[in-house]
DNA sequence: TTGTACGCGTTATCAA
DNA sequence: TTGATAACGCGTACAA
């Protein structure tokens, strides 16, 4: 109703009788205030109901106090468990999470644009798909960037990833001591970097036991996704005793597929592994064996690397790789005998 | 590396020879410039690599082109996809999204303040509780608010909402029509005003069909809760033959726990029904009876009154009441006759 | 410790 | 249509 227009440092300086400037630095950490303007000040400026305004202090200060996330739906990834914690982290470091996604915007220089505009402190990258170029635009504009679950090789963006090829070669290695020799690989899409990674350490690790050509289906990370391509490989003259998934949610989809629709018993006639350890694993009805990503350090990192690199920009790009966790289901079991 | 300087429209306006604010009129939409040193703008920008500063934009214009939306982790709804629905709606209309989430700060005050510095131009409300108070606030500071599932009385915050009473409604009718007389309701968090409500509207409609005192069990939710508090009500004397859940969740813990723990067959010895419609719902080992919100709507509905509020604060507050969408599932049948 | 004066990069106003 | 000039609300040298 009032539209009464803003209180400014001015409104206060002038009610308790101080400069701007005083007003200005009792806001501003380190800066040498007096005891008693200082309360002089604070008292007047909640009186007034003033809080500084973070946009002019963004103007001449160059730190937006926001760091931007980019996402895309593709990413798999979890996407509120990490966004979630990843939020709660910046927020301790005073730092507001500003979201993009990459599939609303007309491509990643648009939502490039739009973050060099914003003026933000900082860059942490979820999405499907960076190519090298990418992440070379950030360089330039000399925002710090942490990649997530993303390896760019001799690219300086540092990286926190969860490390997918010592998970899944755990995976692989014990369908293998079970006796499997008929594997079906489903992939995630292909778009994605996180999907590409863990299909090689798939076929890499299967190679090492021995198993070359074994069969790929590409789905895109969705449970329906999942009932299909299985569907498809049944009916194929390749029938698979085990199922290697890029992500628990198309592993709980081979599940269903296959008990609903194939009759088999899990893991008695087939055994299906996943990644990620998504809440949905623990459920009854699943106990998915998988290898599940330390959310927390890996989050925790993220933004440390990012302010770290925010406060000292000349620091090298780093790196950190944390092993996943195994989990111990119950959908992995011995080969039938061939009848 | 090189710490260039940021390019900005005074450095665009010497090299194209022109006036800064001839770059300026440029970039705002409506103003007279002649095509020719429009041309000769963009040109030259783009050579030098300018844009505009957001920040400075903001401070004059007073818009930040961006919206807060407060999340908390209690809030259930389907976090993830209403908020990247939101972020879609918002993005198609210009306006980037700044999150905060009320379980990560000292609480809403901090939080208020926090918006307040940032000068957005709205809010987004998704979070599980708010008092009038709060509600207040906003209205103190001129700030456009749009609640998502939550209806305050008596004030003049815009709200979007999914007609929880008629879907409730619905499910207890069938639940009743099938001869059900041993209800469980098991209810959200108390301190979320979304289960509050879904628990009134279950009393109720149990009510209007002659069940009174019926027992109340309260989870948090979560599939676990849903498991250990029906769980605990087997263990009763007052044994249910239906359960009526606050949402998809703690649904789909009972029906796990039933089976597993109870060697209940979904519907033939118990019938359960949700609330909500989120993607597992449709997993074949549950396909639950349930009420879909229509997210789709919602989100735009939500995003649309934020933006009339926006351009023209004097218009009243309005709610939008959505009904939700049965989804017959496989986990309602005819109660068994007694033995 | 305090106040003055300036600058951050833009949009808005007004006269030309 | 254009250019000079004044805000916007703050931080920060610099001098006092």
């Amino acid at each position: 109703m009032n539209s009464k227009k803003r209180v400014t440092s001015y409104d206060v300086a002038k009610a308790a009788g101080v400069s701007q400037s005083a007003v200005s630095r009792v806001y501003v950490e380190g800066r040498s205030v007096s005891k008693k303007t200082k309360a002089m000040v604070l008292a007047t400026a909640k009186e007034l109901g003033y809080k500084p305004n973070a946009i002019a202090r963004m103007l001449i200060t160059k730190r937006s106090g926001m760091v931007a996330v980019i996402l895309s739906s593709r990413a798999n990834l979890i996407y509120p468990e990490v966004l979630s914690l990843l939020n709660k982290r910046l927020s301790e470091k005073n730092e507001r999470v500003l979201l993009f996604n990459l599939d609303d915007a007309a491509g990643l220089d648009d939502i490039l644009e739009q973050i060099w505009t914003f003026q933000v402190d900082g860059v942490i990258a979820l999405a499907a798909h960076f190519d090298n170029e990418s992440i070379e635009n950030f360089k330039v504009h000399n925002i710090p960037v942490v990649l997530y679950n993303r390896r760019v090789s001799g690219h300086s963006a540092s990286s926190v990833c969860c490390n997918h090829e010592q998970g899944i070669r755990q995976l692989v290695n014990i369908l293998d001591d079970f006796g499997h020799k008929r594997f079906l690989v489903l992939a995630g899409p292909s778009e994605s970097d996180v999907a590409q990674e863990r299909l090689e350490c798939a076929i890499k690790s299967l190679s090492l036991k021995g198993h070359n050509d074994v069969p790929i289906k590409y789905g895109d990370f969705s449970y329906d996704s999942g009932r299909l391509t299985f569907a498809e490989a049944m009916h194929s003259n390749n029938v698979p005793t085990a199922v290697i998934c890029s992500n628990d949610t198309m592993a709980i989809g081979v599940i269903d597929e296959a008990r609903k629709n194939f009759g088999l018993r899990i893991p008695e006639d087939l055994s299906v592994v996943g990644f990620d350890g998504v809440n949905a694993v623990f459920w009854h009805s699943y106990q998915l064996t998988t290898i599940k990503q330390p959310l927390e350090q890996m989050t925790k990192a993220a933004v440390d690397i990012l302010l770290e690199q925010i406060e000292s920009p000349e620091n090298p790009a780093q790196l950190r790789l944390w092993s996943g966790a195994f989990i111990e289901g119950n959908t992995v079991g011995p080969v039938r005998n061939e009848q």
